[in-house]
DNA sequence: TGTACATCAGTGAACGCGCGTTCACTGATGTAC
DNA sequence: TGTACATCAGTGAACGCGCGTTCACTGATGTAC
């Protein structure tokens, strides 16, 4: 039968994702090699364009990966916390979590860029905006009654100000801030944001 | 006398630092060739060794060149603004407003990786915490009693904050936000860091 | 001022390396009868 | 079950390109006398 055939392909299919996700979160995705992957995969060269399109397919595939791992390790801070507050504040410390565990692979969603025009497939794009979506969904329990636009607003502020501290944190090109001053760091930042008060003037 | 021969060499030094510069404004980091800036400086290909140790040296004054001329855009936008408050609201506005006018230029300060072991030199690393320094002082003018590390960390959040808004903003990856709506972001964001009240927790 | 020599600016062909991608080929697995 | 053929998984040498860097060479400029 032939679904043999389309397994053995699916489970080379992965074992090449997972050799490339391997690579990359060691040595970063400027170090991910088409023969280091299939190498490590277990298999010829030519494979690669057999399950992938070409690398950038391959980094694609990963960096989906990535996100869904973000997602659930975003999920995970916020369960059991029910105060909106806090949990905008689990939120940015889950995301601190996260990149410091996959420092590399966090990199590589933002570091990636496809060659001249070439735009990322519709269902990794939509992998992207839901997961500000999913932050959304915690800014709104704090501020109900703002509108759709807003929300969004708030969202990729709020996402963009916690990404700024733990990049320039953690890749931070000249001076590595001292041991633990990155999550006071981000406490305060959370603290400041969910102050309710509105700003006099603008 | 030898003070010509000098003056030639400091002159087409300086003829393949700007072409340089041009290049990475142009296209980016990545679209820097050592034949294309010397076909641009109008000298031959190996004058680039002779004037620059190598590439990523030539980049380093290049990013060089790209702070002192940040820093001048944030004094400007700060001049004639004392109220310290207001202050940072001008910083962030013009940090957005050069990131918009040299987008290249001002990602490839945060692009750049030197190979293996190799570091910056000191002149460079200095020249990137004097630029944090010269936040910290506007920080300072609005909370003069918090201490010396407490400045550094603020100065750091503050920077890695408006940052990651004007980065995520201007080369955000899939969704391009709305026409004005990174102005009102980062106001937004300034606001809510420069209200007073500290926290309810931590 | 003139001459002989030394120094260094300037050149670009050639080297070397890395690496993505292709393609002709082999052998295993599936299908038809 | 057996045989003949078709299909496709799998391979890795070879191709092609880009590009940083070197080096042997030339010619101009400076120095010594």
């Amino acid at each position: 039968m032939s679904g043999k055939r389309a397994a053995v392909r699916a489970d080379l299919t992965n074992r090449l994702l997972e050799a490339a996700t391997a690579r990359i979160e060691r040595g970063g995705l400027g170090s991910m090699r088409a023969r280091d992957v299939t190498a490590d995969a277990g298999c010829g060269l030519g494979k690669i364009y057999k399950c992938y399109e070409d690398l950038d397919d391959l980094i694609i595939h990963v960096n989906s990966g990535t996100l869904a791992r973000l997602r659930h390790a975003l999920q995970a801070g916020i369960d059991g916390v029910d105060e909106p507050a806090l949990r905008l504040k689990a939120l940015a410390k889950a995301y601190l979590q996260f990149a410091r565990d996959h420092t590399n692979l966090w990199l590589a969603l933002f570091q990636h860029r496809l060659p001249g025009e070439r735009t990322a497939p519709d269902w990794h794009v939509r992998e992207n905006t839901e997961l500000i979506g999913f932050i959304a969904r915690s800014i709104a329990q704090l501020e109900p009654e703002i509108s759709e636009d807003q929300l969004a607003a708030r969202a990729r502020t709020y996402f963009a100000a916690v990404h700024g501290i733990v990049l320039i944190g953690l890749q931070g090109k000249f001076v590595a801030p001292p041991e633990g001053s990155l999550d006071r760091e981000l406490e305060d930042l959370v603290g400041r944001l969910t102050t309710f008060e509105t700003p006099s003037d603008g």
